[in-house]
DNA sequence: CACTTGGCTATC
DNA sequence: ATAGCCAAGTGT
C-alpha cells in the first residue's frame, strides 16, 4: 500500500526514471543543461536535455526538474554537448514551462552579477526576473469606440485637412460631438468608451450619436487596470526646454550614438523640470533604436507619472504591484516578445526582458523603496548601475535630494554630476522658519503641540483662501500610554515596543505586528495608576487643529484613513478643488504632490526619527524634510515653510530649513568617512531571528564566530541585539560585518554565502548586503 | 526494544 | 529549500 503510494505521488514513476536514464546513456550527441535553482545553494546542477525537447529548450528559458525527490522550477542558464558529472547519475529536464519566453543573455548575465553582489544564488536572483505569474488570461474587454476608416484615413493625411473639417463642420451644431471626435483624436483609437466620457465630461449620448452618423463605430477592447486607465486622461505636453534643461539634455545624450557605459546624477531641486529631461533623453535614445529601463518608486506610479510617458511614447509597458497577475503578466509578455522596449515601473523592472537597453533612468534614487526586503535584497539604484554597464548604457540617477552614495560617486567623479539649480517657470524656492520648540510657552507643563507662530500663520493663509499643509511622520493619537506612577510605558506582547493609541479605533495598536488591544484601565505593570497617552500623532494634530479653527474643513491623510481603495485620490481631488482648507499627513503628503495654493507647510516636529539608532536617520531626516519643504510655494505666490522641531542644532535639521542641501552632504559624507559607513566601505548586516532567545543567541555567536575565523579582511560587530530585539515573538539579534572596500568584502562572501539559510529549522538567518536600515 | 524527535547532508 | 538518513531521546 505505502509503496504504491509513492510511486503515484511522488516523482515521475519507476519506468519513466529507466526511461530518463537510458536518454542520458545511449545517446552519444546529448545535450546537457545548467539549470539554477532557487535554493540557497551557490551551485547549479546539470540536467539531460531530452531529444524531444532539444529544440524546445534554449538558454535562459524556464524549466521543471526533478530534484531529491521532489519537482523544482528552475532556469537553463548554459547548454554543453559535455558535462564533468557522472552521466549515469544525472537527470532528465521534465518540461520546459509552456508559453514561458526565454529571458535575454543580458539578462541571465545580469541576475548573475546580482547574486554575487548579494551573496545569494543565481536562481534566488533569477526567481526575481520573472512576474509572480505568466497566466496572461485573456483580457475581459469593455466597450469602445474607433474613428471609422474615411475619418481615420482624415485624421492620419498630413494635413489633416479633412479631419479638420470634419471636426468644424460639427463645432457649430455640437460642440460636444466636436470635443469627443477631438478627443478620439488625440486619446487614440480605438478608445474605452469609460475613458472617452471621463476625459470630454460627457455622457454616453454624443458618442451613441456620432457612430449613429457614421464618424464612430462600436468596437471592444481588453479592458484595463485603473492605473493604466487612469493615465489615458494625463497628457505631457512638450514644453520647452529652459537652457539649463537643454545642456543637461545635449550632455546626457552626446554618447548616444556609441552605446557606451555612461552614469550620470541629475540633481535638480523639485520642479527643476527633471521630468522633461529623461523624456527627451528617452526620445533621442529610442530613435536610435534601443529600449529603455525608467525606475520610479511605488507610490510615484501614478496615472500621472504614467501618462506623461505614455502620451509621449504610447507603446511603453508598465510593471507595477497594482496591475494584478493577468494585466502583469500581459505587460511583460509585451516587453518579452519586443513588442515594447520602452518600460516605466516598481524596482522590479530593472529585471525587464528588454533586448538592447540603451537608457536606465532611476527617478528619485534616494527613496529607500528601491532596496528590496526580501530575498534577493538588491536595491534597483545599484543594479541599474550593474545593468547599465552591461548593456552599454546611459544611466540617469535623478534626484532633488541625492543619496550619500550617489552624491559621492559624483563628486568623485565615478559617475558625471549635472546639476538644475533653478525652478522652471515662475515658481520660487519656499522660505523656512525655524521655531525652536523650547522656547514656546509651555501649556500644562509640555511644550504645546503647534506653536503661536505657526497658528498666527495658519491663520493668516487660510483668511486669504490659501491652503496649509500639516506634517508630522507619526500615525495615531499618541506614541505611548505612559504609567506616571511607575514610569512604564504600555508595551506590545509580542515585540520590544510600545503601543500606538489610535483614539479613533479606541484601539491600543502595535505598528509592527499589528496586534490590537483595548486601552488599560490601570497600568499593566503597577496596577496603581490610569496610563496616559504621551506625545502626538496625526490624530492628534487633526483633533487640536478642528477645536482651534471650527469653521474650517480639515482632513487626515496617513495609511489610517487611506483604508479604501480611491479615498487617496478622492482626497486629493477635494484637496485640488480647494474643497479642503487644510491637510493633515504622514509621509504620504511628503511625496511629489503639486498644489499651487498651498503656500504654508508646517512642520508639527521635525525631530521623529532623528534619534533612531540607525546611521541613516539623519540622511532620512534630511530628505523627508527637504520633500515636505518642497511642497510649499510651488504656484505663483511664495511659499513659506514652518519646522518646529526641539533640536535645531542638528545638521540634518538645521541643514534642511536652510534649503542647504549640498552643505548636509558635505557635513554627512564627513561623517561617514570618520565613522567608516557606506559610501566609504560597505556594510552586510547579517539577521538571525527564533522563538527562543537561547538558541537565537547562540547560532547568532556561531554565524559571528564563522565569519570571524573567515578572514580578517573585514571587521565583524556582535553579536548583538537588534534595535527592535523581539517582534511577532521572535527574538532579533544581529551581526554586521562592515568592509573597507568591495575587495574585503568579496573575502566575506563565501562565507556569507554559506550562512544565508543556516540555523535550524526555527531559526532564520538572513544576510542582507548593504542595508537600507539597521532596525 | 519500537518509535518519535533533532541535527546534518546532499540534492544533478 | 527540504527529503532522507542517522543518532539520541521517550514511552511501554
Amino acid at each position: 500500500m505505502d509503496g504504491v503510494r509513492r510511486d503515484l505521488f511522488s516523482g515521475p514513476s519507476n519506468s519513466e526514471h529507466e526511461a530518463a536514464k537510458r536518454d542520458s546513456s545511449s545517446d552519444s550527441n546529448r545535450l546537457f543543461a545548467r539549470v539554477a535553482l532557487p535554493i540557497p545553494v551557490t551551485q547549479e546542477y546539470t540536467y539531460v536535455v531530452p531529444a524531444r525537447l532539444e529544440t524546445e529548450i534554449t538558454v535562459g528559458c524556464r524549466v521543471r526538474v526533478p530534484f531529491h525527490g521532489r519537482r523544482m522550477t528552475g532556469v537553463v542558464v548554459a547548454l554543453d554537448e559535455v558535462c564533468d558529472f557522472d552521466p549515469k547519475r544525472l537527470r532528465a529536464i521534465e518540461v520546459r514551462l509552456a508559453e514561458t519566453p526565454a529571458l535575454p543573455p543580458k539578462v541571465l548575465e545580469f541576475t548573475r552579477s546580482m547574486a554575487e553582489h548579494y551573496c545569494c544564488s543565481w536562481g534566488t536572483a533569477l526567481d526575481a526576473a520573472w512576474p509572480a505569474s505568466l497566466k496572461s488570461r485573456p483580457a475581459k474587454t469593455v466597450p469602445a469606440v474607433a474613428l471609422v476608416d474615411r475619418n481615420l484615413d482624415a485624421f492620419a493625411s498630413d494635413d489633416a485637412t479633412d479631419a479638420a473639417m470634419t471636426v468644424l463642420e460639427l463645432e457649430e451644431a455640437s460642440p460636444k460631438r466636436a470635443r469627443v471626435l477631438r478627443a478620439v483624436h488625440e486619446l487614440g483609437s480605438p478608445v474605452p468608451v469609460r475613458v472617452l466620457t471621463k476625459f470630454c465630461g460627457v455622457s454616453k449620448s454624443p458618442i451613441a450619436t456620432l457612430v449613429r452618423q457614421g464618424y464612430l463605430r462600436w468596437t471592444r477592447v481588453p479592458e484595463e487596470s485603473t492605473l493604466l486607465e487612469e493615465s489615458m486622461l494625463e497628457r505631457a505636453p512638450r514644453h520647452d526646454l529652459t537652457e539649463a534643461q537643454a545642456q543637461a539634455v545635449d550632455r546626457i545624450t552626446r554618447t548616444c550614438e556609441t552605446p557606451a557605459f555612461d552614469p550620470f546624477l541629475l540633481w535638480g531641486v523639485t520642479g527643476s523640470g527633471k521630468t522633461e529631461v529623461y523624456l527627451r533623453v528617452l526620445e533621442r535614445v529610442t530613435q536610435s533604436g534601443r529600449g529603455a529601463i525608467i525606475l520610479v518608486p511605488e507610490i510615484a506610479l501614478t496615472p500621472q507619472t504614467v501618462g506623461r510617458f505614455r502620451s509621449r511614447f504610447p507603446e511603453v509597458a508598465v510593471l507595477h504591484s497594482s496591475l494584478g497577475d493577468g494585466e502583469r503578466a500581459r505587460q511583460w509578455l509585451r516587453i518579452a516578445r519586443s513588442e515594447s522596449n520602452v518600460v516605466v515601473g516598481t524596482r522590479s523592472a530593472i529585471f525587464a526582458p528588454i533586448r538592447d537597453v540603451g537608457l536606465i533612468v532611476v527617478d528619485e534614487e534616494h527613496e529607500t523603496s528601491f532596496k528590496q526586503q526580501s530575498s534577493p535584497r538588491y536595491h534597483a539604484r545599484e543594479m541599474a548601475l550593474v545593468r547599465g554597464r552591461l548593456e552599454k548604457a546611459i544611466v540617469v540617477l535623478g534626484s532633488a535630494t541625492p543619496s550619500l552614495e550617489s552624491y559621492h560617486a559624483a563628486r568623485s567623479g565615478s559617475i558625471g554630476m549635472i546639476r538644475l539649480d533653478r525652478r522652471v517657470g515662475s515658481a520660487r524656492l519656499p522660505r523656512v522658519l525655524t521655531v525652536d520648540m523650547r522656547h514656546e510657552k509651555p501649556q500644562r507643563g509640555r511644550p504645546p503641540l503647534l506653536s503661536q507662530q505657526l497658528v498666527n500663520l495658519i491663520d493668516e493663509r487660510v483668511r486669504a483662501r490659501e491652503q496649509v499643509l500639516l506634517f508630522l511622520n507619526r500615525r495615531g493619537f499618541a506614541p505611548v500610554l505612559y504609567c506616571s506612577a511607575c514610569g512604564d510605558t504600555v508595551m506590545c506582547e509580542h515585540c520590544d515596543v510600545p503601543m500606538t493609541w489610535h483614539s479613533r479605533r479606541a484601539r491600543l495598536i502595535c505598528h509592527y505586528c499589528f496586534e490590537e488591544r483595548r486601552r488599560p484601565e490601570v497600568c499593566p505593570g503597577c496596577k496603581s495608576a490610569t496610563p496616559i497617552a504621551l506625545g502626538s500623532g496625526t490624530e492628534r494634530i487633526e483633533d487640536t487643529v478642528r477645536q482651534r479653527w471650527p469653521e474650517l474643513v480639515v482632513a487626515r491623510m496617513d495609511s489610517d484613513t487611506m483604508t479604501r481603495k480611491g479615498s487617496y485620490d478622492d482626497v486629493l481631488t477635494a484637496f485640488r478643488r480647494r474643497d479642503i482648507d487644510i491637510l493633515i499627513g504622514t509621509q504620504m503628503i511628503a511625496k511629489g504632490l503639486d498644489f499651487p495654493d498651498v503656500t504654508l507647510v508646517g512642520v508639527v516636529s521635525a525631530d521623529t526619527g532623528v534619534y533612531m539608532p540607525d546611521f541613516r536617520a539623519a540622511e532620512r531626516t534630511f530628505s523627508v524634510l527637504s520633500q515636505v519643504a518642497g511642497r510649499a510655494g510651488r504656484g505663483a505666490r511664495e511659499g513659506l515653510v514652518v519646522v518646529q522641531t526641539l533640536s535645531p542644532a542638528l545638521e540634518p535639521i538645521a541643514r534642511a530649513c536652510a534649503l542647504d542641501t549640498e552643505g548636509f552632504l558635505d557635513a554627512e559624507l564627513e561623517s561617514r568617512r570618520a565613522l567608516g559607513y557606506p559610501p566609504f566601505g560597505r556594510l552586510v548586516r547579517v539577521v538571525i531571528e527564533g522563538r527562543e532567545l537561547a538558541t537565537t543567541a547562540s547560532v547568532a555567536h556561531t554565524v559571528a564566530e564563522k565569519l570571524r575565523h573567515a578572514s580578517d579582511a573585514f571587521t565583524i560587530l556582535g553579536p548583538m541585539e537588534a534595535p527592535l530585539a523581539r517582534v511577532r515573538q521572535r527574538y532579533r539579534q544581529h551581526v554586521v560585518v562592515k568592509a573597507r572596500n568591495d575587495a574585503a568584502l568579496q573575502a566575506a562572501r563565501n562565507a556569507l554565502i554559506k550562512i544565508e539559510g543556516s540555523g535550524d529549522r526555527a531559526t532564520k538567518v538572513l544576510v542582507d548586503v548593504d542595508p537600507q536600515s539597521m532596525l
